[in-house]
DNA sequence: GTCTATAGGTGGATAGAC
DNA sequence: GTCTATCCACCTATAGAC
C-alpha cells in the first residue's frame, strides 16, 4: 500500500516468503538471508524493497491485518447464524495451524518485548479488529437470541482472541492441531444457546 | 539438580537473570552477553557453568517448572475449596505478569520451531504437570459439586492452560496486566457451580 | 532491480593463563 | 571459577557497478 517503488511482484513474493517464516520461526529466528534463499536472490536485493527488518515486519502485519479481515468480510458476506460466523472465524485459525504455522500476530504478541515500536502498534490495531468484529457478532447474537454470555460483548471477544491464540501456541508445541479443536469448540459452546445449561454435559462429549 | 561441578550460587544467579530475559525478551531475544552484563561477568564464564546455550534452556525449563510445582504444592497444602484452588492457580500467572513477564513456557511455546529437541520435550512436560494438576481440581470440583463444566476434566484442563497463555501473552502486548484478570475471571466463572446459569449476567460484571 | 563486495557489529563457543 | 584473547559464523545494512 505504501510502498514506494518496486516491483510489485518481487515484494509481494518477500511477504509471502516472509510472513511463513515469522508465523513458523518468529520475528527474532529468522534472517534476510532465509528469504534470499527461498527466493533465489541476494540479501542486497531485499533491501532494495524493505530498507530495515522493522520496516518489512510493519508491511507484514499490514498485510497480514488485510488479508484476515478480507476473510472477516467474507465470513459477514455470507450471512451466517452467529454461531456459524464463530465457528468459521475459529476456522481461519485451524486453517493456519494445518500448515503448522501460529497466527502472526500472536506469535510477535510474544515477541512484543524485542520489537520497534511501530510494528507492537501494528499488532495491537490487528487484535483490535478482530475483537470489534466479535464484539459485533456477539451482541447480534445475544440481541437474537441466538448467542449467551454474561457482560460486555467485547470483554467476551478479548477473552475468545487470548484463548484461541493460546490454544494455537500449545497444539503447535504438542504437534497436535486437535488439540485447537477441541479447546476451541469447547470456548464456543459455552456460547450456544441452544444448550440447556444445568444439563450441559452431553454438549461437549469427548472426541470431535 | 544435574549440574555437575560449580559454584552453586552462580550458577542459580545465571538461571535468574537467564529466566527473567526470557520471560520478557524470548529465548532468541537475548544473548549471554545480556547475562554477563547483568552479573558483571565475561560471557566465558558463563560457559564454565551452562556450556551451550541449549543446555541453559534445558535447565531454565526444569527449574522453572520444580518452583511452580512447589506453588502447586503449597496451595494444595492449604486445603482450599476447588474454585479458590483455580483462582489461585491463575493468581501465579497474574504476579508474573505484574513483573512484566510471560509465563516461561508460554514464551517458549510461542518458539518451539528454534528450540531443540531437549527444550521441547522439557515444554511439553511443564504443561503435561499442568494439565495434570488441574484436571485433578476440576474432577475433584465434580464430585463434590463445587466445579460444573461438560466432558472430560483433563481436555477442560487443556483449554485452561492454553486460555490463560494467551490471555496474559495479550495482556502483555497491551501493556495491561487487568486485560489478563478479566479473562481469566471470566473463564473460572464458567466453572462455578454456584451461578444460576440461565440468570448468568450478574456474575461475571464490567469491572473487575 | 539485482548484483558483488564489504562494512561493522554480535552471535555462541573455545583455548589457555591465572 | 574467572579471566583475556580469539575464532568463525552470521547478522543487518550500505556503496556502487551493471
Amino acid at each position: 500500500m505504501n510502498r514506494p517503488r518496486a516491483d510489485k511482484d518481487t515484494a509481494q513474493r518477500i511477504l509471502e516468503i516472509a510472513t511463513q517464516l515469522v508465523q513458523t520461526r518468529g520475528f527474532n529466528g529468522f534472517s534476510y538471508a532465509d528469504i534470499a534463499a527461498r527466493l533465489q536472490v541476494t540479501k542486497a536485493s531485499l533491501h532494495y524493497h524493505f530498507a530495515s527488518k522493522a520496516e518489512l515486519g510493519r508491511c507484514l502485519i499490514e498485510r497480514y491485518e488485510s488479508e484476515f479481515v478480507a476473510e472477516l468480510d467474507a465470513i459477514d458476506g455470507d450471512a451466517n447464524a452467529e454461531f456459524d460466523k464463530l465457528r468459521r472465524y475459529a476456522r481461519i485459525y485451524a486453517l493456519a495451524l494445518d500448515n503448522s504455522r501460529m497466527c502472526l500476530c500472536g506469535m510477535l504478541a510474544a515477541e512484543h518485548g524485542t520489537l520497534p515500536e511501530p510494528m507492537r502498534q501494528a499488532i495491537q490495531h490487528f487484535f483490535d479488529v478482530n475483537e470489534r468484529w466479535l464484539a459485533r457478532v456477539l451482541e447480534q447474537g445475544r440481541a437474537r437470541a441466538s448467542l449467551r454470555f454474561a457482560g460486555a460483548p467485547r470483554e467476551v471477544a478479548a477473552m475468545l482472541v487470548g484463548a484461541l491464540e493460546g490454544a494455537m501456541m500449545l497444539a503447535r508445541s504438542y504437534d497436535d492441531p486437535r488439540r485447537f479443536a477441541r479447546a476451541a469448540d469447547r470456548l464456543l459452546a459455552e456460547l450456544e444457546l441452544a444448550q440447556t445449561p444445568a444439563a450441559a454435559p452431553r454438549k461437549v462429549p469427548r472426541g470431535r
